[in-house]
DNA sequence: GCCGTTTTCGGCCCGACTGTTTTCAGTCG
């Protein structure tokens, strides 16, 4: 049973223990508790084998008792008899918007209804109008929900939620009754995953922002027009929020909604320690205002400093920011090169000289092509005799871009049996290796653990591709013990590759943070199989930023003959 | 279910919107 077992479980009850009716209170002890243990850092099995979890906040008598037995055992009493008592259907039923436990409990217990299914007939039937705080308009947006329940819980990757917000700020532009107005929430916090998007403006005439807000093109539903907030879906399934706040309101607004919920409850907390009342109209003491204009003055407030949107994930951020040591976050700025690009060689669509000339223009000094290996025959993987052409044309094109340089590089399969794909005298011939498996995914944790840590004890290995090989919003990483992975990096001397391409974003940011104090270093990659993906460097950066790195824990921000060097070593 | 240096009981972050009521409970973020 490991960690994010026991997040589900301790979450589910929690769940259950809402639809039963128990206090919310009751239920956010197992959300907190489930919360921590998600972003521990740590083996729960050691913490509970070693008794150390009622030394965490948050953990009493009863949930050590719960948690330890689940993890000793593998399963728990408590949870199993409570599932009993609430049919499984209840759960799903909460996914429908505007249905929530109390609701769904009145259903359940005056209807018996267990399930969706049953909820729409009951619906379809007119047997809801009378139940007490239930009416028509609730029976129809019931059923509503139900049709819109794959709308209303789907989630978009980063690039497509920016580009729908950046169109809708786009329109605030010029408009004279807006005074500030910003992107917010987790699209601010630069989050692999969108779910929706928050948009916070400031203004005298809010009325007329949310007229403006609602009448634009792409909306196709307004679900909620209020004076200082709406809501709408996008044609593109995509919900956003926008918010409407004085322009005196406008900095502690900002920072409300941009959350994350965990960091501003942890704020909160300290906030009321001293005395100060905090919400998204202001910082009070004694119910007099504490003036702010910006953010940062809000965090000087508690003599923090200023902390940047990507750190606000409750992952320490605070703690730095009030003992001065957050980190100086790398910016796109810092980067000097990219290395890990395919070429019309392999998969690529782009001839070498293309990428050379749109690294240029970005102002990039190098560019290491990285094709793919000889076993990877559904990409075009390279055979000896082309890898000899290749490095014939990088070198001609090393004699005609003088001021530029390209790297010979391979991205070389991690094989079955963990070895990398060509033969020494091959992998001398290259100025850098990158390792990554791309075949037999399903191995168990174990097998593929061994299988990866082989691969970075090989000498001629440099950089590890895409450590876990997810694809976000469709295929889990495989299994492996990313830990055990990132020490051997650690200890081989072998970079981990942060892979950009948005659909990626491998290694994950929550695995940064511990890395790079173990010492680990890092290589933001756009893996680009054309000119346009070389873009991909931005979302690289925003995640290598939510996982605290900085300039020196990443490999290409280094000269062309420090990273060489660096390669060397 | 957890917590506490004023507390071992009574709090637990806070507010907008909706739909049901005729003042507020439930949902949502």
């Amino acid at each position: 049973m490991n960690n994010n077992d026991v997040v589900k479980v301790l979450n589910h009850i929690g769940l259950l223990l809402e639809l039963k009716g128990e206090s919310f209170f009751k239920s956010k002890a197992y959300y907190d508790a489930a919360n921590k243990i998600e972003i521990l850092e740590e083996d729960i099995n050691n913490i509970v084998s070693e008794n150390r979890l009622s030394s965490y906040k948050g953990f009493g008598k009863a949930l050590t008792q719960k948690i330890t037995e689940l993890v000793t055992t593998g399963k728990l009493d408590y949870y199993n008899k409570l599932k009993e008592t609430i049919p499984e259907g209840l759960t799903y039923m909460l996914k429908i918007s505007g249905l929530g436990p109390k609701k769904v409990k009145v259903l359940y217990e005056t209807l018996g209804i267990e399930n969706i299914e049953q909820l729409k007939q009951a619906c379809e039937n007119n047997k809801l109008v009378n139940l007490p705080r239930f009416g028509q308009k609730t029976q129809n947006k019931i059923l509503e929900g139900i049709k819109n329940i794959e709308v209303y819980s789907q989630k978009f990757h980063y690039p497509i939620a920016k580009l729908m917000a950046d169109e809708v700020i786009k329109e605030f532009e010029h408009i004279d009754y807006i005074n500030r107005y910003s992107i917010a929430g987790s699209l601010r916090r630069k989050k692999e995953i969108i779910k929706d998007i928050d948009i916070l403006a400031s203004s005298n005439n809010p009325e007329k922002v949310m007229d403006l807000f609602v009448s634009q093109k792409y909306v196709k539903e307004i679900t909620g027009k209020g004076e200082t907030k709406s809501s709408v879906v996008f044609q593109n399934n995509i919900k956003a929020d926008l918010r409407v706040v004085s322009d005196e309101q406008y900095p502690y607004a900002l920072h409300h909604f941009t959350g994350s919920k965990e960091h501003n409850t942890a704020l909160r907390h300290i906030a009321k320690k001293q005395n100060i009342k905090m919400n998204e109209y202001g910082l009070f003491r004694d119910d007099i205002l504490i003036k702010c204009k910006s953010e940062e003055d809000i965090y000087n407030v508690f003599g923090m400093d200023y902390i940047p949107p990507e750190l606000r994930e409750n992952y320490g951020e605070l703690e730095a920011a009030s003992n001065h040591q957050l980190p100086t976050l790398i910016t796109k700025e810092d980067i000097k090169g990219a290395l890990h690009v395919h070429t019309i060689y392999s998969d690529g669509n782009a001839t070498i000289e293309q990428l050379v000339k749109a690294c240029i223009d970005k102002g990039y000094n190098y560019l290491g092509i990285s094709d793919h290996s000889k076993t990877a025959i559904y990409a075009r993987g390279l055979s000896e005799e082309t890898i000899k052409r290749q490095h014939e044309e990088i070198d001609r094109l090393n004699e005609k871009y003088k001021d530029f340089h390209i790297m010979k590089g391979i991205e070389s399969d991690i094989l079955s049996d963990g070895e990398l794909d060509y033969s020494d005298n091959i992998l001398e011939s290259f100025d850098f290796i990158i390792g990554s498996v791309h075949s037999l995914f399903k191995m168990d944790e174990d097998k593929m653990t061994n299988r990866i840590v082989k691969a970075i004890r090989n000498k001629h290995m440099k950089i590890l591709g895409h450590p876990t090989g997810r694809i976000l919003l469709n295929r889990e990483g495989y299994k492996l013990d990313i830990n055990k992975i990132i020490n051997e990096c650690i200890d081989n001397d072998v970079v981990l590759e942060i892979n950009a391409n948005p659909y990626r974003l491998d290694l994950d940011w929550r695995h940064m943070k511990s890395a790079k104090e173990k010492g680990a270093k890092f290589i933001i990659s756009p893996d680009a199989h054309s000119v346009k993906e070389l873009n991909y460097m931005i979302y690289g950066i925003n995640v290598a930023r939510k996982g605290w790195l900085e300039e020196y824990d990443v490999i290409n921000t280094l000269s062309i003959e420090n990273i060489n060097r660096y390669f060397l070593k």
